[in-house]
RNA sequence: CGCGGGGUGGAGCAGUUGGUAGCUCGUCGGGCUCAUAACCCGGAGGCCGUAGGUUCAAGUCCUGCCCCCGCAA
């Protein structure tokens, strides 16, 4: 069985390299173009570029698929089977119809809830108790091809979308082998998709970062799990921008004063009175600053009761 | 050279126009209390990132370097 591989980020590493432990054989790994990163804007290998070359799997970077620019690829490599997971581009159709077995996906969730580029957040940010991986082959339509397996995991009380975004991983890479053999084997099944259900996830960005206390504890709860770690909920705290990175629900329900006042502040973090309930900040950055615990951020920064925060100064 | 913020006792911060280095927490010792993440008293602990420069005098001004953080992705 000769494998494409289509992958940029960390989330498919786990993927490719399950496949090459299976002992499948990896023609090649397409990714995204490297791009500028870190503080000196040095161009850095995706991750996924980064294990093909650590485990001598040939890597193409194309800049645009739509006109056929990986054609004479597939025709040198023929593989039987591509694999897209988090390449970041839609497939044109001559890539789908190449192999003999099609293409098929790796999704962080459970279609077709969370549809797009952001699933695991949104499954956090939503508030979802449930969630998982699905395998499917690919169709033209964005996350909207026939299902062929699940895995489903609860998502944890406290879990943040990073700490959701590695185990998903791991499970994708788990079932995406699995799915493989059954490929191979002939007894894969195809499950069209729901029609009801379909949800879809946006990418995430810095400008949906604000929270707004007016909001529950609890859909506040889910925000900062959500947006952690990138790029994080940010209020205001004394007119300065505060990344929350951690917090727990005091109080789910009644008002407890105006939204964004502190009520108290301890060892155990900041209490926080919300649209509904009470929110204690537990884990925050200030600008220039360390991520922090909130009581030793307050040793140096005196938060007296009653101070709002999300206020600009 | 992509842009910006910052490096001050163990931790988090303040330090005004250059002139004895301060606060909160922790820590150590003592006291009080039925009790406490409580309170009171006392102590230890800093070549102010680093290398030079200006000056009678530099945490504070100038320059180089190292490291951290944010933006950007």
């Amino acid at each position: 069985m000769k494998i494409l591989f289509f992958g940029t980020p960390d989330f498919a590493v786990p993927c490719l390299a399950a496949l090459l432990d299976a002992g499948y054989d990896v023609v090649g790994a397409v990714s995204q173009p490297d791009k500028p990163q870190g503080r000196s804007m040095k161009l850095m290998p995706t991750p996924v570029k980064a294990l093909a070359e650590s485990r001598g799997v040939q890597v193409f970077q194309p800049d645009r698929l739509k006109e056929g620019q990986l054609q004479e690829t597939l025709d040198s490599l023929k593989p039987d089977l591509c694999v897209v997971v988090a390449y970041g581009k839609i497939l044109p159709s001559y890539i789908l119809n190449a192999p003999k077995f099609g293409c098929i996906n790796v999704h962080g969730s459970l279609l077709p809830r969370w549809r797009g580029a952001a699933p695991i957040q949104w499954s956090v940010l939503a508030g979802d108790k449930v969630t998982g991986v699905t395998t499917m082959y690919m169709d033209e339509g964005l996350d909207t091809g026939d299902i062929i397996e699940t895995a489903e995991t609860e998502i944890g009380e406290h879990e943040t979308a990073g700490e959701l975004f590695d185990r998903l991983a791991a499970m994708g890479a788990e079932l995406l082998v699995h799915t493989v053999g059954e490929i191979e084997k002939g007894t894969a099944v195809r499950t069209p998709q729901p029609a009801d259900g379909a949800v879809y996830a946006s990418m995430l960005s810095r400008d949906m970062a604000r929270m707004e206390w007016s909001r529950s504890a609890a859909e506040l709860d889910c925000f900062v799990r959500g947006l952690c770690p990138w790029p994080v909920a940010v209020t205001t705290l004394c007119g300065t921008p505060v990344k929350i990175y951690a917090c727990e629900v005091i109080k789910r329900e009644g008002k407890c004063g105006d939204p964004g006042r502190v009520l108290a502040v301890s060892s155990e973090g900041i209490d926080v009175a919300c649209g509904e309930g009470i929110l204690r900040i537990t884990d925050l950055q200030a600008q220039g600053g360390k991520r922090m615990p909130a009581s030793v951020y307050c040793n140096g920064h005196r938060i007296h009761e009653g101070t709002c925060l999300g206020e600009q100064a």
